[in-house]
DNA sequence: AATCCCGGCAACCGCGGATAC
DNA sequence: GGTATCCGCGGTTGCCGGGAT
């Protein structure tokens, strides 16, 4: 059965809004606020538009302290490592950008950002050397991407700062425990894209030919923003082959041996991601043994935690270049 | 001057998740 | 637990204006 229409689409208006509109709409908010019901605020407030075109006009245009055009390099830098991380998520890049909307954002990176980007892109490719989920295979075009991006960021003059850092690793292999901030209140994928993104990274700059098997164990607390300049310190750390010891990492100050307090290590790592923004340098990682590489991603450190999902790949990539 | 092409952007559509009943 | 409804999100569309031909 399919889903009823949230209006009547033949008695709504449709196309561009006009200023009368704009102002019924504003003023009847400024009076009494949404009323937490969308589809009943047009008829309400007597317009004839659809709910949804009400909420998305209000959001995007009409709500006080609403940013439009003229980004930032700042936020320019914010939004490529944003998307580097946990790709169109357009709310939760939003989110880190106040008076920016989902909109906004999404239509500035599809026109501008993305071929600013895109320039010195390097191409790669991932092979999946076994079957793996839609759900997988969605998130492995993601760490592609991701990779991609940042590997393109690297190249750029325009890098992001915490990028810059990676540039001709020591090692000739590289397998190692990440620990670092992840996406907090998105849920798992993102972890797992963050921090196997690192680890491609890592494997992308570091030579022409890599095959891993990645176990990626998420974890994630529902907390709050996007940290992914502790991903990238870590990945610079590890890129330039600093650090501690490789039996153990830094974390807030404590050193964790991993082999002996790995569920400590997962803790730390879940809930003191926001440590990491102040010891920017402080790589967390620890070599394992090759093939396996374990990875582990927190949030900002708000709220509990709590496992949420662990899945394998086994893929290799490649420099097409060369 | 007219036409075409393209980029930018506002708005719509459809889906998935959350919530209410 | 199942169904209906709403909300929010991301992808896509289509209009408009400016530059090129």
């Amino acid at each position: 059965m399919g889903r009823a229409p949230c209006c009547d689409k033949a008695s709504v208006k449709k196309g561009p809004w006009s200023p009368e509109e704009d102002s019924t709409l504003k003023e009847y908010i400024h009076k009494n606020g949404t009323g937490g019901n969308w589809i009943a605020l047009p008829h309400k407030a007597g317009l004839k538009r659809c709910g949804k075109s009400c909420r998305l006009r209000w959001l995007n245009y009409l709500r006080p302290n609403i940013k439009h055009g003229d980004f930032s390099d700042d936020e320019d830098r914010i939004i490529c490592n944003l998307f580097a991380t946990i790709g169109s998520r357009w709310s939760i890049i939003a989110a880190q950008l106040p008076g920016r909307t989902d909109n906004d954002i999404k239509n500035y990176w599809n026109t501008k950002l993305k071929k600013k980007f895109m320039q010195g892109l390097q191409p790669y490719t991932i092979h999946i050397n076994h079957h793996v989920s839609m759900k997988q295979q969605k998130e492995q075009q993601l760490l592609f991407l991701a990779a991609s991006s940042a590997s393109a960021s690297a190249s750029s003059e325009a890098a992001p700062l915490s990028l810059q850092h990676l540039s001709s690793p020591h090692h000739d292999y590289y397998s190692r425990h990440y620990s670092g901030g992840g996406g907090g209140g998105g849920g798992s994928s993102y972890g797992s894209a963050n921090n196997s993104s690192t680890s491609l990274l890592s494997g992308l700059l570091n030579g022409s030919e890599h095959h891993q098997t990645m176990s990626t164990s998420c974890l994630d607390s529902g907390g709050g923003g996007v940290y992914f300049d502790e991903l990238c310190a870590a990945a610079a750390t590890s890129a330039h082959g600093q650090g501690l010891g490789m039996e153990s990492f830094v974390f807030g100050g404590s050193i964790i041996n991993l082999q002996e307090d790995h569920h400590k290590a997962l803790l730390l790592s879940a809930g003191a991601g926001n440590q990491l923004d102040q010891q920017y340098g402080a790589g967390c990682y620890d070599e394992v043994k090759p093939p396996l590489v374990s990875l582990t991603g927190g949030d900002d450190g708000a709220g509990g935690t709590n496992a949420s999902s662990s899945f394998f790949y086994d893929c290799s990539y490649s420099n097409n270049e060369s």
